[in-house]
DNA sequence: AAAGCGGGGCA
DNA sequence: TGCCCAGCTTT
């Protein structure tokens, strides 16, 4: 299996900061930011009457339902909004109520964010729905006590649900945030450091508008969303600009500032799509929680020192399931990155004369046809072995299996099936046993 | 306080 | 390729 990484803490590898800066729990005596009451109703007729004319329409907006809203912003974490809109709503319509989802089985919550990533976000979410159902009667609590307490609640998305559905005045603080307000007052405070958090926070707050709390954040995320963006700011639209002190001294490139993030390394994996005698894959489902949790994968892991790509292949194999496998054809290899290593896996396809499989990680395990295979929550990674293991296969397999999902993304791809079934690297799937190489 | 946790889009 | 994204949890 592969391991979450567990990176070694290597100083001055990472950009350590000196200690330049005071741990500002209030803003009111920070030298740089002058918030009176005059500029707090400036910044806010500015900002509100920039999002009533821009704004975009977007599904969370068109309701005040604290579960809608809930859902949107679990899928919005370190997510971009176009990414989401099609997740919101597949998952709304399939768990249209808190009570539905708390109802629902965990597998199936997993296979609707299949994709999105960060799965912990669907275990939390749908762990909070059963606490509410169990403890509140299904009403969701809209007081920050309660429902900051919640699994996968954290201080942004109860600013944002108690703020979107219920306009409390609790001022969010996300990435748009905190680059629009660094950018304004010329806030040195790295955003990635967690110290500079209180800075951003009690900005904000004095800030906020506290008769239009809702219009407030998200005209803000707005304005970090459409004008004033990483890269390429678009200043000269920004209605923010006469009090921008950035944009008056020039120096929009300089913010925010960050401290600097270590390079993520590279591993050579190794993983088996194995095949039983009835020509089904072997799956296995990962434990709940830490990296991919819940979902299901081929066998495999890290190819280790003085292994080759086979060696390996077969010893994680035997590690994880003992089964004694043979390996009848090399795939070839996927590439893939996570948040902090990359993989470059190399794909065998084997044959078990054995289905009996004994675990030793995995918490579960499947023999499947790829027809079935859809029916799992599944990572990206596996999802392109998948369909790299199609892109072998002679056209008369892949026709038959044309309404997977991985087959519509192999031909969206690269193209380059009509090549590979020609290559002389085929293997005859048609209900034979075994496997013969041409 | 620092690290773990996916995947997509973009210059 | 590296950076960033409507962050939260665990250690």
């Amino acid at each position: 299996m592969l391991r979450n990484f567990r990176g070694r803490s290597e100083a001055g590898a990472r950009g350590e900061y000196p200690k330049l800066f005071r741990n500002y729990t209030d803003t009111a005596d920070h030298p740089k930011i002058m918030v009176n009451e005059n500029f707090q109703k400036d910044f806010c007729r500015h900002l509100i009457g920039w999002y009533h004319s821009a704004h975009r329409t977007l599904p969370w907006r068109e309701t005040r339902n604290p579960y809608f809203i809930w859902v949107s912003e679990a899928m919005l974490q370190q997510t971009q909004v176009q990414t989401v809109i099609p997740y919101y709503g597949r998952f709304i319509e399939t768990f249209p109520t808190l009570i539905r989802l708390a109802d629902a089985d965990i597998q199936d919550v997993l296979k609707i964010w299949e994709g999105l990533g960060y799965y912990s976000r669907a275990r939390h979410l749908y762990e909070a729905a059963r606490i509410v159902c169990r403890t509140y009667g299904g009403t969701i609590p809209d007081t920050w006590a309660s429902f900051r307490k919640l699994p996968g609640v954290g201080d942004y998305i109860a600013a944002a649900v108690l703020s979107f559905a219920f306009r409390q005045p609790h001022a969010v603080v996300d990435g748009n945030v905190k680059r629009v307000l660094a950018r304004i007052f010329e806030i040195d405070e790295p955003v990635n450091q967690l110290s500079a958090k209180p800075v951003y926070q009690s900005v904000a707050k004095r800030l906020l508008s506290l008769h239009e709390p809702d219009m407030f954040n998200q005209a803000v995320m707005e304005l970090g969303a459409l004008i004033c963006t990483p890269k390429n700011p678009g200043c000269e639209n920004c209605p923010m600009s006469s009090l921008c002190r950035s944009f008056q001294n020039r120096s929009v490139s300089q913010y925010p500032k960050r401290v600097e993030s270590r390079s993520v390394p590279t591993y050579a994996v190794s993983v088996g799509m194995v095949q039983n005698a009835q020509n089904r894959f072997l799956i296995t489902r990962r434990a709940a929680s830490g990296l991919l949790g819940g979902l299901w994968e081929f066998p495999g892991g890290k190819i280790q020192l003085n292994e080759t790509p086979e060696t390996a292949c077969l010893r994680e194999i035997r590690e994880e399931v003992n089964l004694k496998v043979r390996i009848v054809e090399n795939l070839g290899t996927i590439r893939h990155a996570y948040t902090h290593f990359r993989i470059i896996a190399s794909v065998f396809l084997a044959t078990a004369d054995s289905s009996e499989v004994v675990l030793n990680g995995p918490v579960d395990y499947q023999w499947v046809s790829l027809d079935q295979i859809s029916q799992y929550p599944l990572p990206k990674a596996t999802h392109k072995m998948v369909a790299l293991f199609l892109s072998k296969m002679p056209i008369p397999y892949v026709i038959r299996h044309e309404n997977h999902m991985a087959v519509q993304k192999c031909r969206n791809g690269s193209g380059s099936r009509a090549d590979t079934v020609h290559s002389g690297q085929f293997v005859s799937h048609q209900g034979g046993q075994g496997h013969q190489r041409r």
